[in-house]
DNA sequence: CAGCTTGTTGATAATGATTACTAAAAACAG
DNA sequence: CTGTTTTTAGTAATCATTATCAACAAGCTG
């Protein structure tokens, strides 16, 4: 079972190996990140961090989800209005409500093929591939709605 | 056979259809991205666009790519530095080139079953989907190329 | 332990992309 | 023409992100 201290053992033995410490803020970062799939922004990571280290700077957000990133503890995403990030590093897809704006997890295709028909097409080397899918939540089904809703606080 | 003037046209009763006019500035906005397929920024449409009307804003080359996109004649993309433009409208996929940043066109999968498959395993309405490819394209792996080339442009 | 080196932090300034604002020009309708 | 609406150029403002830097902490080394 993957719990908060196996996580945080992995992440310190990783980092130690780089010259790298796992410190306080590092770690809440992590497990802030890995404790929702809302994808969240850095700002969003930010409050939620700031909740158990009431000092944290933003710039310590920012430059350790940078650091962790590079690491691959969490993944990045580029989003019209900013990155976001996402603690789930399995691979998987995801799909976004373009109601609601949520973005929501996809188990993965099984995709061997994918990638060899793009490298055999083109010479390129395929390292890796993500398939966005974008349409309306069950939710916003329901609820009938069309657009982005305004105003609300990006997660 | 699709011509400048075809699409100007086309554009042209699009926009009236919506009280809207198909200015120099916007005609002109739309040749450059259509011109192109560097997936380019507003920078680098602002930069082509300039050469033509020397005297244009930047503004301008951001309001109208926001207007066009609105209406479709071109579509819009997140990158991690920020939005890049694409005058293919057509339904296609990405490579990007994890060494030089360059971005490619990909032919898009025979792709009905993905979609379906998503629908029904989520209960979502999923109106479109798009793959994004990683990798080395063929001259970055001919030159040995394995990381981002630092200080270069963005188209 | 004291001293040295290096990584890290919080605070804040700086940057870069994008958007908002506004007065003037252009496009159109009557 | 004349009035109305849209669009523009120029510029200020905003927002996300990054850089800078002095103070601090952690890990050696002797």
């Amino acid at each position: 079972m993957i719990t908060k201290n196996s996580v945080a053992l992995a992440a310190d033995a990783t980092l130690r190996a780089r010259g790298l410490r796992l410190t306080r803020q590092r770690r809440i970062i992590l497990e802030v990140v890995r404790a929702t799939d809302a994808h969240p922004t850095a700002a969003f990571v930010y409050r939620r961090v700031r909740r158990r280290l009431p000092r944290v700077s933003l710039a310590t957000v920012y430059r350790n989800l940078r650091t962790l990133a590079a690491e691959g503890f969490v993944a990045e995403r580029a989003d019209p209005s900013g990155a976001r990030f996402d603690g789930n590093t399995a691979p998987h897809d995801h799909f976004t409500c373009v109601a609601c704006g949520r973005i929501y997890d996809v188990p993965p295709r099984a995709d061997r093929a994918v990638r060899a028909r793009v490298a055999t097409r083109t010479g390129f080397e395929v390292l890796n591939h993500r398939t966005e899918f974008y349409g309306r939540c069950v939710a916003c089904r329901r609820h009938g709605r069309r657009s982005p809703v305004k105003g609300q606080r990006r997660s």
